[in-house]
DNA sequence: TTTATTTACGAAAACGGTTGCGAGAAAATG
DNA sequence: CATTTTCTCGCAACCGTTTTCGTAAATAAA
């Protein structure tokens, strides 16, 4: 079909092309007559505006950026939901780049944003990332960023979490009053806030427990090959935990199924707390205890933050932190005594 | 910090916007020595290029929009990782949107879709939509459209989806098999193919089985907040189901709490299979017999199609039809006799 | 040396909207 | 009736890049 542009509207109503561009939009400078024939050919002739033209005279995209490690993960399937539901009323437009855990790849989804393409970014950063060079680069551009779960220290701008070094707390005594002696923190990062901040509040709590720090065990499995034979790995030493808490969501399948095969019985040889936002958690064999995270709250929550920055150029997003809490919800796979 | 662009460069280095513009394209017009010179400042200034002037003048966005009924479920994420997988390597961008199951969202994303924003369009469409009319106005502005897992009927245009007929037989067999003697398929829609398919597959193979037509049982959960309710009514009534298909993802964690709460066992008093991509399928309580579609290939291979519609315009999109095959994956759901 | 051909670059017109400003006509005011 | 104000609308520049075409200089061919 024809394209049909303004200025095919305009040749057809005997009009110039700025009065019907301002009759599109409203504008108090045309007559009622004159608007409603233009409304009326644009809808018979099926006109739609070409985004790319408006934005480059208006220098704004109505577009945001979000930047994910990856999405086969319920905590950002759930957070890009609450993220889209924002946009939508903001009449945004979301587009979705992952890193799959790369910071290389991090770094050139950055670059590409200071092309115009977007007018803000919300980011959860790569478990490879550790340094913020890319993001300075951004903000350099003023192009507003907002955090939003997994963070870079040493940029000043707005961040959304959750309070992950009283969950980390929170699970390991829960762990503890479940009666674990030697409970281990399973991380996929040594980098990342969200997994430091858990980890410190989990040896926060074991140290404060009298447990000493040599004792405390932490296992980093970085890479999502290797994790099942990690895991075996820590399930089958002498020394085995009696307590596992999984850091992020994805570490539950290969523990449990390990934990299946070398008959190691949740939650009486081991129990499993797991940071995740799993809707199965309640059918797992056994209920798995989680950390569950308000994943939907915290993608709303980052969205909003960043359309603030983005419209009201007085809002100033450095000094804006967010912190939704997470709620423990206990299940079979930690049942057991209570010290 | 500064906009810089072409006309920047073209400054700075004494030479025309024109120059500027072929050498960083690489044009044979230009000498190799002007070349070196304007790479070497533009990433000295780190100067990026307005993707929206370049789409403006080339008529290409580059950009393509996927859209979903939702993002929270495994199949959906698994295809967008496939979407994005190859979209990288093509360097095209990717629209979100969602739907939320509801056709009047659909139809006003594939309005705007026709703007320009983007090149083509991959669609599963939502439970909702039964009409193809605002699909066909997308097509009349020739933006390529590729259909993956959902798709609509009286559209002619490439489509990508799984074996969901024979699958449908596959699960009632499996069922029978196992001994089930009146199993019931639960649906979420009147209307989707998908689950249509799956349906004409489980009543053939029943039908086959010499189970009159009166008997089987089709359930329909068309709304998410009732769902539970009517689950369990059908779990409570009088010919209780022996075998349930769950047809979508979504159903299964409804299906399992209730038979939990109301003591029926899985699999003795009840077998349960469903359709989906959950990768605790295997620890939940008891392992899940699934139905896996291969989300990720058939993202992959949608977004293959796409590409091609787009790049090539020799390449007819109308007749192709691309069949992955899902795979039965048994576990304790459906245990007990063979016979 | 003259003529033909490259080579390397610039001017300008797109692409599709938006917007400040000017101006004619109509209406209101004096 | 003269003058000012209000209403409508058109002109033209602009956003940043691409691309066609023209052309001067350098090189090659005659």
């Amino acid at each position: 079909m024809s394209k049909v542009n303004i200025k095919v509207l305009a040749e057809q109503l005997q009009l110039s092309v700025s009065t019907i561009s301002k009759a599109l939009r409203d504008s108090y400078e045309i007559s009622d007559e004159t608007k409603k024939k233009v409304l009326e050919l644009a809808s018979q002739l099926n006109y739609v505006p070409n985004p790319y033209a408006s934005s480059l005279r208006k220098k704004k995209s109505k577009t945001i950026a979000v930047v994910l490690p990856e999405v086969a993960d319920n905590f950002f399937s759930l957070a890009i939901n609450g993220i889209q539901s924002i946009a939508e009323t903001k009449g945004y437009h979301v587009l979705i780049y992952l890193s799959h855990e790369k910071y290389a790849n991090e770094k050139t989804i950055l670059e590409d944003c200071q092309s115009g393409r977007v007018d803000g970014v919300l980011i959860s950063i790569s478990s490879e990332t550790n340094t913020a060079d890319h993001i300075k680069r951004l903000q350099a551009q003023n192009i507003p960023l907002v955090f939003f779960d997994r963070e870079q220290e040493g940029i000043e701008t707005a961040r959304v979490t959750t309070n992950d070094f009283e969950c980390g707390l929170l699970a390991a005594n829960h762990l503890l009053q479940r009666g674990c002696r030697k409970p281990a923190f399973v991380s996929i990062s040594q980098s990342l806030p969200i997994c430091l901040n858990r980890m410190e509040g989990f040896k926060a709590a074991l140290l404060q427990a009298g447990i000493p720090e040599m004792d405390i065990q932490t296992i980093y499995c970085t890479d999502d090959d290797s994790m099942n034979h990690q895991i075996k790995t820590i399930l089958q030493s002498p020394d085995r935990p009696d307590g596992l808490i999984a850091s992020v969501e994805k570490i539950v399948t290969p523990v449990y199924l390990a934990c299946h095969e070398l008959k190691i019985n949740i939650p009486n040889d081991i129990k499993v707390i797991a940071f995740a936002t799993l809707d199965t958690a309640p059918i797992l064999n056994p209920p798995l205890t989680t950390i569950t995270q308000p994943a939907f709250e915290i993608g709303k929550a980052a969205a909003t933050l960043l359309f603030k920055g983005i419209e009201k150029s007085t809002f100033d997003l450095r000094k804006e932190k967010v912190v939704i809490p997470s709620a423990l919800f206990e299940r079979e796979s930690t049942r057991g005594l209570t010290s």
